[in-house]
DNA sequence: GCGTAATAATTTCCTTCGTCAAGTATTGAT
DNA sequence: ATCAATACTTGACGAAGGAAATTATTACGC
C-alpha cells in the first residue's frame, strides 16, 4: 500500500519538495551538490531526503568515478526510484483517447487508445474508466501501485478546480471534469489544458530541464504555445495565453476566423494550407496528406504554400523570442504534421525576424507523436504529486 | 542619520518584506487584513510591522470610518512614512539628463535636468555628480535623507552587478555604471535599463499595482515593452525581451534596420513616421513636428501614415496580450509624442488582433512627461532598498 | 449607563525549519 | 600509517511564524 505525508502530498516543507524536484529533474544529485544548487545547507538536504528515501522515493545510487583533485569520500548520488509509483495520463480529442502508463521519471510504461464516436462527457467517462483498467490490470500490474490520473484537453481549462470551462472540438461548457473522472476511475485526478501539459512535462523531463524560461510551440490544426517565464507556466490573466497563432504577422494576410487579418493560424495551420493548395490546384478534394505529397513530389506552388506558412510560424516564434526571451524553444507537430516541409522556412523567417541576441536562441524543430500527448497529462499528474 | 538593519537591506525576513511592499503599494492597509492578504497569521504581521514603524518606515494611521456590520474595534492602518527617507533618479539619454528627488511612495518632490553635449562616460559622470548636487543641496534639505541614486538607461543594463553592457544612443560598452556613479556621488547606486524600470514604477507605483501579470508599451523613436509575468520583471535569457517594436506585422512590410521585415518599428517608429511624411509630401526637411501638425490640420496622406502605424502597434500589442495574456497593459509616448493622432488606431489594431477575452484585457493610452523616465529610475532605488 | 457581541491587535508559548559546528566516513597521496 | 580532502550525519541552537488566550475598542440593545 501507497503511504505518504498527510493528505496526498509527497513532501511536507519546501525544502523537501526542492530537493525532490530537482533530483527528478536533474538526473542523480549528490547532496552536496543539492545543497550548493539549493542554497541550502548539507543539513537541511540530509534531512530532507531521509524520509523521501523511507518512503522509496528515492535511493541511494553506488559511489561514481571520482571527479576534482581525487581525494575525498566519493559522493552517494540521490536518484528516483522510478518503480515506486505510477501515472496514468489521458488526452482527450474529439475521436479518440490516448492513453499511457508512465513511471515516476514520465518514461512510458505502456500505451492504449480508444476510438471516440461520441464526444458527449457521459461516453467520454464511460470510455475514460475503460482505458485506464485496460492500462491498469494488464500485463505490468500498474494497479497497485498508481493512485493519479492526468487528463489533458485542449481549450479553456482550469486546472486548480478541474473544471473544463470551455472545449471547441469536444463542445463542452463548463464540466467538472476532475470530479467527474475521480468518480469514474477511483484516482486522484489532475485536468490540464493540452499544450500546457505538454510543456510542463517538457519542462520537467524533456528539453526545457534547467531553463528558467521556455516556449514550446505545437503545429497542426491550430498553432499553439506553451510558456514558461521565471520558472512558472505563464497562464494569463484573462484566461488566454500562449495564442501564438493569432499573432498577425501579414497585414495584406487573409482573414482569420477569429476576426483578425494575417494570424500565423490562418497562413500555416492545416486547414489554412488544404485550402490554399486546393485554391491553387483546382482539385477541391484535396488533403492535406495530398499536399504533403504534391510539396514533396517538388510541386513548386504547393511547396510555395507551406513555404508561406513556415515563414509565418518562423515570425509568430521570433514574436516570442523577442518578447520574452525564452532560453530555448522546442517546436512540435502535432501528430505526423509534415514539419520537414515547414523546418527551414520556419528556421528562415526566425532568423530574418529575430532580433538581436535573440537569435541565438536555440531551435528545436521535431515530430511529436500523439503519445506525447498523454505523457503530458502524467507528466501534470507527476507534479500534482511532488508540488501541489 | 540613517539606520536600518545590517548592510542596507530594509527588512530582513521575507515576511517583512512582503508587509512593507504591501502597504507600500497597495496604500494604507490594517494588520488584519494584510495577514488575510499575505496569508500570514496576524501576530507574524504584528511582529513585522513593529521594528518598522521603530524605524520611521510605517506609521499608523488614525482609525477610519467603520465597515462591515458596525461592531468591534476600529482598524489602524499602517502607512508609509512618505518623508521618511528620499531617493534621487535619473535618466540618462544621449543629450540630457533628467533627475528627480521622490520620497518613499515615490511621489516627485523636485526635479532638475541638465544639457548634455558630450555622451562620454566622464562628461555625464560629471555632469551627473552636479545634477544629484543640485537636486540635494537646493530647497528642500533632502541631502541629509537621501541614501540611494537610481539610474536609467537605454540598452543592454544588467542590474544585478550594475554594468551598462551596451547603449546605442551614448555608445557605451561594458561601463561599470553601478561603481562609477557611487564614486561620484557617494549614494548607493542602482543601474537599470529604462524600460525596465518604467515598468517598476507602474507596477510599483502606477496601474499595474496589483497585477499579477502587466506590460508597459512605450512609443517613440523606439518602440519597447516592459512585462510583468507572475508578478515578476521578464528579463529574457539572451538579454533580450520586450522587443515589441521588432515584431514583424506586414509580411510585405518595409525592411527594418534589424534586418527584419515589417516591424512594428519600421513602420511606427518616430523615424519611419517622418521618412514616409517626407516621400509622400515631397518635403525632404520636414520633421515629425511638421508631420504632427499635418496630420492634425486633416491632411489625409498623413493621417494614413499615422493609421497604419496605429494599426502596427495596436497588433504588436495584440501580440503581447495573445502571448502573455497580462490584466492590463498602459501605452505611453516618449515625450510629447502624438499618442493622440494613434490612439484609436492602436485601439483598432488591437481589438481586431486580440484573440478571444484577450480583448477585455483593458489598455490605458496616455502620453508620458519626459521626468517619468527618471521617477521610474527613482522607484528602482527604492525597490532595491525594499526587496533587494 | 452597562453588559454583550464583534472585530482588531498583542502577548505568550510552542513547533518547526534550517543553520552551525562538531564529528564520522571514505577516499587518494605521501 | 598518517594526513588531507571531500561527503555526509548528528545534535544543539536560533529565528520565524502559528495557535490560542488576552487586551483593546467599538456598536448595539436594554
Amino acid at each position: 500500500m501507497l503511504t505518504e505525508t498527510g493528505k496526498g502530498a509527497l513532501t511536507e516543507t519546501p525544502a523537501a519538495t526542492a530537493v525532490f524536484t530537482a533530483v527528478l529533474t536533474e538526473g542523480p544529485l549528490s547532496r552536496v551538490s543539492l545543497a550548493r544548487q539549493l542554497g541550502l545547507s548539507s543539513a537541511a538536504v540530509t534531512k530532507a531526503a531521509r524520509p523521501l528515501i523511507e518512503m522509496g522515493y528515492l535511493q541511494e545510487l553506488a559511489a561514481t568515478e571520482r571527479t576534482g583533485p581525487g581525494a575525498g569520500r566519493p559522493a552517494s548520488p540521490l536518484a528516483v526510484q522510478a518503480d515506486r509509483e505510477f501515472f496514468v495520463g489521458v488526452k482527450i480529442t474529439g475521436d479518440e483517447l490516448i492513453g499511457v502508463v508512465c513511471d515516476l521519471c514520465a518514461d512510458v510504461r505502456t500505451s492504449a487508445h480508444r476510438p471516440l464516436t461520441d464526444p458527449s462527457v457521459e461516453a467520454v467517462l464511460n470510455e475514460l474508466g475503460r482505458l485506464v483498467d485496460d492500462l491498469l490490470d494488464g500485463p505490468g500490474g500498474y494497479r497497485a501501485r498508481t493512485r493519479r490520473l492526468g487528463l489533458a484537453v485542449s481549450g479553456d481549462v482550469d486546472r486548480n478546480t478541474g473544471l473544463v470551462r470551455y472545449s471547441p472540438f469536444l463542445q463542452w461548457h463548463n464540466v467538472p471534469l476532475e470530479r467527474l473522472a475521480a468518480e469514474v476511475t477511483g484516482l486522484t485526478v489532475t485536468v490540464e489544458n493540452d499544450v500546457k501539459a505538454l510543456t510542463t512535462a517538457e519542462h520537467w523531463f524533456g528539453e526545457g530541464v534547467g531553463a528558467e524560461s521556455f516556449a514550446l510551440v505545437t503545429v497542426g490544426t491550430g498553432i499553439g504555445c506553451g510558456l514558461v517565464v521565471n520558472g512558472r507556466l505563464v497562464s494569463g490573466s484573462h484566461g488566454v495565453a500562449g495564442e501564438i497563432g493569432h499573432i498577425g504577422v501579414d497585414a495584406t494576410g487573409p482573414t482569420c476566423h477569429c476576426g483578425g487579418r494575417g494570424c500565423v493560424e490562418a497562413i500555416a495551420g492545416t486547414p489554412a494550407i488544404v485550402r490554399q493548395a486546393r485554391e491553387c490546384s483546382g482539385r477541391p478534394e484535396l488533403t492535406i496528406d495530398d499536399a504533403v505529397a504534391l510539396a514533396r513530389g517538388g510541386d513548386e506552388q504547393i511547396g510555395a504554400i507551406f513555404a508561406r506558412g513556415g515563414n509565418a510560424i518562423g515570425t509568430g516564434i521570433a514574436a516570442v523570442a523577442n518578447l520574452v526571451g525564452p532560453a530555448r524553444i522546442v517546436v512540435s507537430g502535432e501528430g505526423l504534421a509534415a514539419y520537414d516541409l515547414f523546418e527551414t522556412h520556419i528556421r528562415a523567417g526566425f532568423e530574418r525576424q529575430a532580433f538581436g541576441a535573440a537569435v541565438d536562441c536555440p531551435l528545436s524543430i521535431r515530430p511529436l507523436p500523439f503519445e506525447e500527448w498523454a505523457r503530458g497529462a502524467a507528466a501534470v499528474s507527476i507534479q500534482s504529486l511532488v508540488a501541489p
